[in-house]
DNA sequence: TGCGAACGAGCAACTGTTGCGAATACGGTC
DNA sequence: GACCGTATTCGCAACAGTTGCTCGTTCGCA
């Protein structure tokens, strides 16, 4: 998403206004990879806006959202997690501890257009999601990687191939 | 997922009771392509089973996945979906009416990948969502596509259409 | 500086899910 | 077929995350 002046400047000129709440968020969101929750937000923005209303930040997140500046997803149960990153790109889904990266992943152009042929289902977005644990949590379990309860179980892992991916961010976000 | 005589063995091997209710619910999942939340299966249980309490749906659907037989997914804000096919395969999901239908999707296997390409990060599963709209709605919206704001609310009731959702399953559940 | 519209805070309401406890039913055994 | 121990059902309360509502406050254009 834009810096937050920018942002300012796009909120005014849709008629909402910048309030120092506001901008709280948008400093707090601006460059921000760790893919936080309303609740998480809520608590970083307090530090510098105390008293700030959780209900506040919702309100916020979700005009950043309508705007198509914030990304808002629903990655697992519980709360909503919001990235600032809209460009095209996926994401590493920790079971463990719940931390999400983003993840560039090419090749899934050719995908797309065979689901396109799917029984005349329009396909408008494509979310590739990779679940697993982390690097840090991988060390934590240390060789117990069966402590960690299947209980959402997703697709099993096919045959592992291996092709262009990158875990940088080319662009900014 | 098995049929409901083999899952019966399956919960009684395990220590686990077979009752009229799970057996109902049994019966519900098998097959079934429409990936029903919690309630959608309590309303159809309802039927057969007048009286049946939620809570009880909520229980036996926790066994089942915890058994590996049922696959629970969030695929969006709301409620979670439950995919008695345990296949390696994705989704598509229509925004409109929030259907939801299986694809085999080829060619993944050229964007899956090694832990060392995700710096330590060890993938255990792959979730492919393909958004957008299936076919009944893009007839309904006809032209119209762009009713659908596609701003934040990830799920706003709306009015869904209740289409049949026929699965294409080639593999058993 | 003034005014109207937009906003923030706080709380209630709401949805989806889980914890708890008492009564009940399954199912192996006699 | 009856018995008994234990898992199960059910209803309700509790809980988390999110949204609706309302009133006093603030922004921002003039």
């Amino acid at each position: 998403m834009r810096n937050p002046d920018e942002l300012a400047s796009a909120f005014r000129a849709v008629g909402l206004k910048v309030t120092p709440q506001r901008l709280a968020l948008f400093r707090l969101l601006h460059d921000n990879g760790s893919h936080p929750s309303a609740e998480a937000l809520h608590l970083a923005a307090s530090a510098s806006m105390p008293g700030i209303s959780l209900r506040t930040v919702y309100q916020t997140l979700s005009d950043l959202v309508a705007m198509g500046e914030l990304r808002q997803m629903q990655l697992c149960a519980g709360s909503a997690r919001f990235d600032p990153n809209v460009d095209d790109h996926h994401h590493l889904l920790c079971d463990r501890c719940q931390s999400v990266r983003d993840v560039y992943v090419d090749g899934l152009g050719a995908v797309t257009v065979d689901a396109a042929a799917f029984g005349g289902f329009r396909v408008r977005a494509t979310d590739l999601v990779f679940r697993g644990l982390c690097a840090e949590c991988t060390e934590c379990a240390d060789g117990a990687a069966d402590t960690l309860d299947p209980s959402i179980r997703a697709t099993r892992p096919g045959s592992p191939h291996h092709h262009h991916i990158t875990t940088t961010k080319e662009a900014t976000s």
